[in-house]
DNA sequence: ACCAACTCGTCAGGGCCTCTGACTAATGTC
DNA sequence: GACATTAGTCAGAGGCCCTGACGAGTTGGT
């Protein structure tokens, strides 16, 4: 209370720290949203919500999409297999895979997200204006594929 | 609904995602030129780097700081001064509290964080222009108050 | 000056999530 | 058919965060 001092970083104003901001809110208010309809969702799994394709997914092509291993995915998995958002059926051409598709239940939750994130950003249209929320989306992904430029450049 | 493609919650092209990708990638980018340098520190240890005042710290307000409880708190700060990163005195003005402090070689690694955050910076301005950069900023900004607004709106 | 209420930080214990290493079973290659 | 590769599992560990309970110190009312 006594000691306001103001931090080292934070003075900083990185571009990590302003997209950090918004960011953290915006899961906070996502996630907060849904945990009641769906408490057994949590943020670790959305990487497979994410990821999942709509005819199903392997186990190893999931892992690898949200870079993490088989076993750590394999976890993720078991727990929205067990709660009845996914199934794992046998891959019908290979022998050794698996399938994971989304139940009803998984899309639904997949749904319900998304109508979420389509309000929240009504929301935050409301506040910048449809414009300015268009000019963001485009500065965003010209920032990622700079990032993505200038990592190849220092990697070549 | 019942397309081809691999994903289906990256194609609704949520703002979170768009916010997400570049976030990611940068921190990947910092931790990682920073790791061979600093291997004790790991993301988790960047709230306390984050949040400490230049005169020291209660471990209670970085706790709040951070938004995390003490104990958390105390497991991040016990680790980095064990690692010679901070140190921890009696408070002189409240004897039940510690007082926590950047070492030289914490003073160090915040100093090296700023710097590659700015080269990285740097490089981003190199692809898309300093004026686009100010611009994604002075965006970023209007987007977490706006967020912060419409909280505010849906609690009250 | 006292005592109750509060606050600071710790100890103990647990859960989630991710990792590494070793393994079986199935597939692909020669 | 022999061998390397790939899909997924089992076992074990560690990192990081939590809750609950606690002793020590501070604060405010009387």
């Amino acid at each position: 209370m006594e000691t306001d001092s103001p931090s080292i970083t934070e003075l900083a104003d990185t571009l990590g720290a302003r997209l950090r901001a918004p960011y953290r809110r915006l899961q906070r208010r996502l996630y907060g949203s849904l945990e009641l309809r769906f408490p057994d969702i949590r943020r670790a799994h959305s990487v497979v919500f994410r990821h999942i394709g709509p005819d199903g997914s392997r186990l190893t092509d999931l892992a690898a999409q949200a870079e993490m291993t088989k076993q750590s995915m394999a976890y993720l998995i078991g727990h929205l297999e067990a709660h009845g958002y996914l199934h794992q059926t046998n891959h019908p051409e290979d022998g050794r895979a698996t399938l994971v598709k989304l139940t009803a239940k998984g899309r639904r939750f997949v749904e319900t997200a998304a109508a979420a994130s389509r309000e929240l950003e009504a929301e935050v249209a409301a506040e910048l204006g449809k414009a300015r929320v268009a000019q963001l989306r485009e500065l965003l992904v010209a920032l990622d594929q700079a990032l993505a430029k200038s990592a190849e450049d220092a990697a070549g």
